[in-house]
DNA sequence: AAAATTGTTGACACCGGTGGCAAATTACGT
DNA sequence: ACGTAATTTGCCACCGGTGTCAACAATTTT
């Protein structure tokens, strides 16, 4: 038996699909009140016919899905990381706005442009800098689009952390520890991101406001092991670009049987859940990243629902905040170095 | 400017709605092969329309989206340990198939059922095991659906992991190396699942096979913790639920000052990423997590597409193989132990 | 009591594809 | 040249909602 609709109600109940349709729609536009005994009875019918509204057929005559695309290139390992946080946020805010979200890898297989622009999603969300081809064609279709984490599109919304600030203060916590040759690493297999010349920013900052040398590697991890064990004068602290950068280099130390804090201290960014468990510890810069997602969905539905009439001015961008844990991956430098 | 229709280039081209229809489509079905001229010059005027098929109209129109949910409560933090990498597989097998994965958490705000049932997908996978209402609504509904890593419900068709010979491969790698009190270790955070009896029973088997005592602990960290730390009989071998267990027990251990593995072997599963860089690594049960999802996906897709007809049957089961990653959690037990 | 006003209901066009079937065109055999 | 078959094309109903507008009923005003 194929699903009830609006008419087999309306047959049943001897009354007109339209009038169906509000009762069951609970439309009060033009605050009209059907009566309240057919109301009821159309729902019951309703009811017992266990009828579901069709959302394909909404979908096509409102000429929107109320679904969200998310987009990532798939080829780095995405959900690790933060990222399923802010893919947690992102899906429970939207949940609630009655919106749902659509996983779109634009770099395997299947049209991406079909799905998008074909009108499967009525918006979409951005994990990291696009590939051009993908940038011109959401801008082309006018899809409205917020990009999460990534700025590198001044003229899309977006929301990002404090790069700048979490890793001043991270630059300052090592500094204020007595450390003066202090290191920012980013491993070579990070992609061009806007967030790395802002780590670096926030840490030049910090370094040349105590007059001093702000280095910087973005290399192999064994080339970063090369310098952090070489003899004379090594970096006393580093920075690290993300947890993972500190998990490479605090393996390798132990490998080399080199102490954390003791012969070097290290820095994380991100706050995954594991870093509380390293041994030791590690000081890391965390932020909210479920809050990332959660405002990345308000912000998307508002562009779909077109509530920005109220008065407030849509944000084109937010920001935020971190915040340094320190944990015991760090230290005074040892006295000799 | 509206996006173009296939009436607009039906127009243009001076021909019917079915012939652009049909040629765009290449619809070779009747063996027709419409004029390769007229052909030539309707694509054309496509492309220069810009055209992009609606892919709403044409959803409502064969009442299929080619949408998979991915359904699972969200009241865990989901995408933590392996499943982001299942979820990778997945989407990328889906995509292969022209097909689209949506995330429905289904205990959260917004309708489930209404996104499910409302045909707004064709089918669904499912994560974890599903509260009773939504396992019955998907069954009224006779909705497509494969349940991964979980086969709490032996009518649906599932894919696991092959957790009793994982296992049973872990303790028989302690016995190997000498240990005779060994114990199995789920978190108390660990909801009920299938998993967990089939650990158990690789476990015991294991352990029956040389006549040691199977003992299993389901129970908070600290009560854990407890145990492996008081003097005389303890454990000497451990085998946890899953690396997160290990992470737990590992750090700990580091607290208290004993050292993995002279004093306590561990073992995790999962073979999360993390566990290479581990102090010390972590000898652990991995499999294949991709698999799982890329094997789901044909599983669902196969099903959506009716490609069961031609000989293979469709299995209804797959298991995907464990491995013992042998790294240096694990040694001889200690000698006055 | 008739007119004006308000509230409620039904008819219908529309969204943009799909696919069955009939009509038109072309190809072929005699 | 003509009839028949094969192929190509066009017509149109259909999918199930939404929303506009006109018709109608109920209520209030004069």
């Amino acid at each position: 038996m194929p699903p009830a609709t609006i008419y087999d109600i309306a047959r049943e109940a001897g009354v007109s699909s339209s009038t169906v349709a509000r009762v069951l729609r609970g439309d009060t536009k033009g605050d009209r009140k059907d009566s309240a005994e057919r109301a009821a009875r159309i729902r019951q019918i309703a009811d017992n016919l266990g009828y579901r509204p069709n959302l394909r057929a909404r979908a096509f005559s409102v000429q929107r899905t109320k679904g969200v695309g998310l987009l990532y290139t798939d080829d780095t390992w995405v959900f690790e990381g933060v990222n399923d946080k802010v893919l947690q946020g992102l899906v429970r805010e939207l949940r609630k706005h009655d919106h749902h979200l659509l996983l779109v890898p634009v770099d395997v297989g299947g049209d991406w442009e079909e799905l998008l622009l074909g009108g499967h999603v009525d918006g979409c969300v951005t994990f990291q800098p696009l590939p051009d081809p993908v940038r011109n064609g959401i801008r082309a279709a006018a899809l409205p689009c917020v990009m999460l984490g990534d700025n590198s599109d001044p003229e899309m919304p977006h929301i990002v952390v404090d790069d700048v600030t979490g890793s001043y203060s991270a630059t300052r916590h090592l500094i204020a520890l007595g450390h003066r040759r202090i290191g920012l690493y980013v491993h070579s297999t990070v992609k061009p991101h806007c967030s790395i010349q802002e780590r670096f920013q926030g840490f030049e900052t910090a370094m040349t406001e105590e007059g001093l040398e702000p280095n910087f590697w973005h290399c192999p991890e064994d080339e970063m092991i090369a310098v952090l064990t070489r003899g004379g004068a090594r970096p006393t602290g580093l920075i690290c670009y993300s947890d993972l950068e500190s998990t490479l280099i605090g393996h390798a130390m132990w490998q080399y049987g080199l102490k954390i804090p003791s012969d070097l201290s290290l820095i994380g960014f991100n706050d995954k859940f594991a870093t509380k468990y390293m041994t030791p510890p590690l000081t890391t810069v965390g932020f909210d990243a479920n809050r990332i997602g959660m405002l990345g969905a308000e912000m998307i539905i508002r562009s779909l629902t077109g509530e920005n009439s109220k008065g407030t001015p849509a944000p084109t961008s937010l920001q935020v905040k971190t915040q340094l844990i320190v944990r015991s991956s760090t230290a005074a430098p040892p006295r000799d170095a």
